[in-house]
DNA sequence: CAAAATAGATAGTATTACTATTATATTTGT
DNA sequence: ACAAATATAATAGTAATACTATCTATTTTG
């Protein structure tokens, strides 16, 4: 039934010591990790407290991860990762540009409600992680060094992707990358705000109307 | 000749334990925070060390503010203060409402490079904080009863100063604080894309790009 | 079955993010 | 001018964090 468990996301390996996915212990870092960041936010997560909501040891989950910095930039290059692969499937065989740029907004602005069963990991957990998270994972000192390590190419890949199909409908428009990392980042603040700070959004009741304010910008920007 | 040293921007009084414009060590901690976080960033700025830079001491620097991140609060509340402030400058005597609406975007996406001589804060160095550590004030599992604190409200009331505008401008628009807060954040990533990761901007040379970006889109959305 | 890799247990360190206490200046009200 | 109030400095201390190191037991693999 799972036509998908043959592939994997594959994450840069600078980002860990050794990959979560080679054993039982790995595995259960990622998911025991995603439940408690969910539930507790970065700041107040810690490995100690990992180690014991999995029944292991701190040291046991330094070997896998040199800080829990690391940690998150594997969380959110994963879910990044993730969401090129779905959005190379949304794409696949829509030959219309207009089409493909729709719906490419569409996998890059909807909130995730429902867990693909793609992995062991629960894609909806780690959706409200990434919103709320990620930018934390470039926004410090450290985004030079880590972008030499190529730590950002996921994300820059999704965002040429998606600029690309711009380029083809509006040759002449000259801020594709700046349109998409806005709407990418956007959104997840969006998010954000409906939940926590209505006031700066405008969705009082459909949570839809995230998705629809970015595809109109998107087409009324690009004509 | 500075007519504007009889006005202050008021924060709110619950971010702080003490204000630190009532006294010397105050402005100290102020002026050398605003320095010390630039440098280090925040996650790497300490009480200790900000001590050691003002020669005070822990102790005294936690009378005015009981936690680092509160510290930063204040900062980022100063400058939304101080934003607003600025918008209002701009905008006094201008009637035509697109006109206004043009000036209102560039306030808030121009990257500050002068100081304003405004008071004894440097906003060039504040305003690379803001752009790289404001949105960590949300971003966490504060937010919510700190937002009950009114935290947020001048934020808030920047996003509605700048949607009445496009309101009066065009009634029927639904999104009016979604594309203003977008622009806000977008702003601030778009500067710090520019500065650390290039790729995801289109703003090879000028740096003015991402203030007429942001023109651009906001006219193409309403109309 | 031996060698190698993996995980667990335990201990230890420097730093962080605070709190508390006391002593010494400095400011202010009369 | 002086007492009272306030502000600051100096010092000490604590629990938690973010690690590192080491040693042993277990599991995997060649």
């Amino acid at each position: 039934m799972n036509f998908q468990s043959n592939i994997s996301i594959l994450v840069n390996e600078q980002v860990y010591l050794k990959s979560p996915e080679s054993s039982k212990l790995g595995q259960k870092i990622i998911r025991g990790s995603i439940d408690l960041i969910d539930e507790l936010g970065f700041e107040d997560f810690t490995f100690k407290k990992l180690a014991s909501s999995i029944q292991s040891t701190e040291a046991s989950i330094y070997r896998y991860f040199e800080s829990k910095h690391h940690l998150l930039v594997y969380l959110v290059l994963w879910y990044w990762g993730w969401l090129e692969y779905r959005m190379h499937l949304r794409l696949a065989n829509i030959e219309n540009p207009k089409e493909r740029l729709k719906r490419a907004v569409s996998v890059l602005t909807e909130k995730i409600t429902e867990d693909s069963n793609f992995s062991q990991i629960n894609e909806v957990k780690l959706n409200r992680i990434v919103i709320s998270e990620a930018s934390k994972i470039y926004l410090n000192k450290k985004v030079d060094s880590e972008n030499e390590l190529g730590f950002f190419l996921p994300y820059k890949r999704l965002v040429a992707l998606v600029s690309d199909i711009i380029t083809e409908i509006n040759p002449d428009f000259k801020y594709p990358h700046m349109l998409v990392s806005t709407v990418i980042e956007g959104a997840n603040h969006q998010h954000f705000f409906a939940e926590h700070l209505p006031r700066l959004t405008d969705c009082c009741d459909d949570e839809d109307a995230i998705s629809h304010f970015y595809q109109e910008l998107v087409l009324n920007e690009i004509k």
